[in-house]
DNA sequence: GATATGCGTTGTACTATACAACTACCTCTG
DNA sequence: CAGAGGTAGTTGTATAGTACAACGCATATC
């Protein structure tokens, strides 16, 4: 095995191990909203308001899973819809004050969390691992 | 914001994004074994046999959790428990043969999945990639 | 020996997820 | 403009992974 399949499996390792981390570890750090339901938030946040099925294709997930997170969501008063004048099958996902209230308090804790994780990084290290990860999901998008 | 929370907030993003996919990805691509049970029967590899116990605390997993997962494994044919005989409450678990074999298969298509993800990159950055993953990995296993 | 502790299993419950069937709505085509 | 076919979203059903709590044994300690 040569240096660079070395490398290759630790990046392989590596990765395996933080995402069967990353779920548990975002629901002990903020209960109030798990890993799945704060990534559809924050996009709807993002986006300013998009559609069910938009958030089913930009993340992978069937469209009744997200029709079940989003009836979640709504329970908690975090996400409101509009029904599209224009086409009455469409409703429109916005968050609501209170998400994004909530949605900002996530935000900073993890923020937090992350930084204090990198806080004896470099910023030139930093810089540079950002950017890999981007080019590797990429590619990972780009290969299935 | 500064330029290093910008990084701190993509590398967030990023790990986030990777983490949510990696499930569904590892399960699409070999049915056989999914994320979980390939992780444990490869440390049971690698260790030479361990107990569950020690799967439970390295994997920060619920005993409960283990013990169904190698059941599952158990019948599946690919681990073996053997009661240790100076102290009848252990057993220590072992792949059988077929279940090293659908590991090595497994391991194989999982790096050369990676591999191809990973071709176009230059042998330092690969390198730089799987230092800054595990220097990540280590900060958050220190610090929760 | 009585009580502690440690290992593993089982009962129960919850979350995330997929697939398939369905309803309601829209669009296009003859 | 009527019907065919497509699209948005919901609901029924099933599965996997997970946790917590209660338990059964085995061992260790006092």
């Amino acid at each position: 095995m040569t240096h660079r399949d070395d490398s290759v499996e630790t990046i392989q390792q590596e990765m395996t191990a933080f995402a069967r981390r990353a779920r548990a570890t975002a629901a002990r750090m903020h209960p109030e909203l798990s890993l799945v339901s704060y990534t559809l938030l924050a996009h709807l946040d993002d986006q300013h308001g998009c559609r069910a099925t938009d958030l089913a294709a930009h993340y992978l997930l069937d469209k009744s899973t997200v029709s079940r997170q989003i009836a979640a969501l709504e329970k908690l008063g975090f996400v409101e819809r509009r029904v599209d004048p224009e086409d009455h099958r469409v409703q429109v996902l916005h968050p609501t004050e209170k998400g994004a209230q909530v949605l900002a308090n996530v935000t900073a804790s993890r923020r937090k969390a992350f930084r204090e994780r990198l806080a004896d990084w470099d910023e030139d290290d930093l810089d540079r691992f950002a950017a890999y990860l981007l080019r590797y999901n990429a590619a990972q998008e780009r290969l299935g």
